[in-house]
RNA sequence: GGAGAGUUGUCCGAGUGGUUGAAGGAGCACGCCUGGAAAGUGUGUAUAUGGGAAACUGUAUCGAGGGUUCGAAUCCCUCACUCUCCGCCA
């Protein structure tokens, strides 16, 4: 979340960012600097009282030792009647503040500077292109066919033992996911990030942090019974890892890498989009989180970002880097690359990574922090990207590789994969 | 699931109602000592937030949240977590 004291200090940048955000409700701004203010002045009001309570408190403990009882019994009958008023005024404070944070939340974090205007994906800036786009053969078939013909996914069965949306990987489909969940880690393990296997289950703590909750319940598989819930991506476990602790100067920067399974409800999501891998409700994806310095966040952003595009590259896979409109930016995002490989058989771009700089967002809820030279405490910077979602990987592998009698692999995963190609 | 024991600062650890934000030790930082280092020795060393130009100072925090009290790390309640034993189990 924002920190007010930016928000005093820069309401202007602060309206003119939300206003690129298309963020609706820009009086809320104002709102909250007048709820901040009559905070500090309740605070005011209540401390004073708390502090002759204190004070009036120790006085009787001295009386006392002292043996001074009658002085004590009667200072004691004094401060017994401030206890009324005091306590409204907490609970008024108590009040004020939850208010005010409920307020808070609900603005969403400022875009960088370098993030485009716009509403829709229509407006996102294409920063690069890489591979290429092959020419595939007349009775050329999309995944989901492909998928049937060589016998890699049974989503049918899938939907019998769960639901629509929980594929079953099966033989060398199965096979083919393990090999690019290996390859990612080992890509990513050498690159300096160190492998995590989180719990795939999280409190409400940690879903908040991350910015999941509020207002997301409703795309996160709930457990009501135990209040846990399943988690949409690893970033949501592995930055909480360092959730409320002030990180020694020697561990940053913090480079994390996780594969786990994804859930996620995509309530209300429909159309022609959802078909064979292009969406679905569990799904496998390999993620790299880093907390770093605040100075140095939009160097490492650019790091990430290639070191992904290099994977990709890896993969043979066209692909296009995608700056996001200040429209299409997730709610917790300063500035957003999306990566989308090309799936030729189906004719269009699937997103397979987004790479986001949080700058000190998510780091401020979960207070996470280092300690400047100067000692003061200051928040992190807090990144993240897949590297990659598989579904859509394997979606566009199959696809642009597809030959007459077999689809081909691309040289990084045959030792993986214990093979060159897929054979029908 | 049942029974019991725990959770205190960076770490260890004392503390069962009154100057306890918290003894003592370790660690760390700075200084003294030393040719240099070790040892020794002195000082300092939590977080958040309000007020203040600053010096400084108020408030809160001893797993979390409530309660009793003029006053709670200490008493009561609820919850979470850790450990031990039993049960069940991959």
């Amino acid at each position: 979340m924002l920190q007010i004291n930016y928000l005093r200090q820069h309401t202007a940048i602060v309206k003119d960012g939300l206003a690129k955000k298309n963020f609706p409700n820009l009086a809320l701004v104002d709102e909250l600097l007048s709820a901040d203010e009559a905070i500090r002045k309740q605070k005011i009001t209540t401390e004073t009282q708390q502090a002759s309570l204190n004070s009036a408190s120790k006085e009787i403990g001295l009386l006392m030792a002292k043996g001074d009882k009658d002085a004590a019994e009667q200072k004691r009958a004094e401060v017994a009647g401030w206890k009324d008023d005091l306590a409204a005024n907490k609970l008024a404070l108590q009040k004020l503040e939850e208010d005010f944070t409920a307020m808070l939340l609900q603005l969403p974090n400022l875009p960088h500077s370098s993030v485009p205007n716009g509403k829709t994906p229509e407006d996102n800036e294409v920063v690069r292109e890489g591979g290429t786009i092959p020419e595939l053969m007349p009775a050329a078939k999309p995944h989901w066919e492909l998928i049937k013909d060589y016998d890699l996914i049974d989503f049918e069965t899938g939907a019998k033992i769960a639901g629509s949306g929980f594929p079953l990987y099966k033989g060398k489909g199965a096979k083919l996911q393990r090999s690019l969940i290996q390859y990612f880690l080992d890509y990513n393990t050498e690159a300096g990030y160190t492998e995590y296997m989180p719990p795939l289950m999280v409190n409400e703590t940690t879903a908040y942090g991350t910015g999941q909750l509020p207002d997301k319940e409703g795309q996160m598989y709930h457990i009501t019974a135990d209040g846990f819930y399943l988690i949409p991506t690893a970033e949501v476990p592995v930055t909480n890892i360092y959730a409320n602790e002030i990180v020694k100067d020697d561990a940053l920067p913090v480079k994390m890498t996780a594969y786990t399974p994804c859930f996620r409800r995509e309530a209300g999501s429909f159309g022609s989009d959802v078909r064979g891998l292009n969406r679905v409700h569990q799904f496998d994806k390999v993620e790299i989180i880093q907390l770093v310095h605040p100075a140095k966040s939009y160097e490492v952003l650019e790091e990430m970002v290639n070191h992904i595009e290099r994977l990709l590259q890896f993969l043979e896979l066209p692909y296009r880097i995608l700056r996001l409109c200040g429209g299409d930016m997730s709610f917790t995002s300063a500035l957003t690359y999306d990566f989308e490989v090309y799936s030729a058989a189906q004719k269009k771009w699937l997103e397979v990574s987004s790479v986001s700089n949080f700058e000190n967002y998510q780091t401020n809820r979960m207070k996470i922090r280092y300690k400047e030279s100067d000692g003061k405490t200051q928040l992190l910077h807090s990144l993240n990207g897949s590297s990659l979602a598989l579904p859509r990987i394997v979606a566009a592998l199959l696809e642009n590789n597809q030959q007459e009698e077999f689809i081909s692999l691309p040289k990084v995963l045959h030792s993986y994969f214990g093979a060159t190609m897929l054979e029908g």
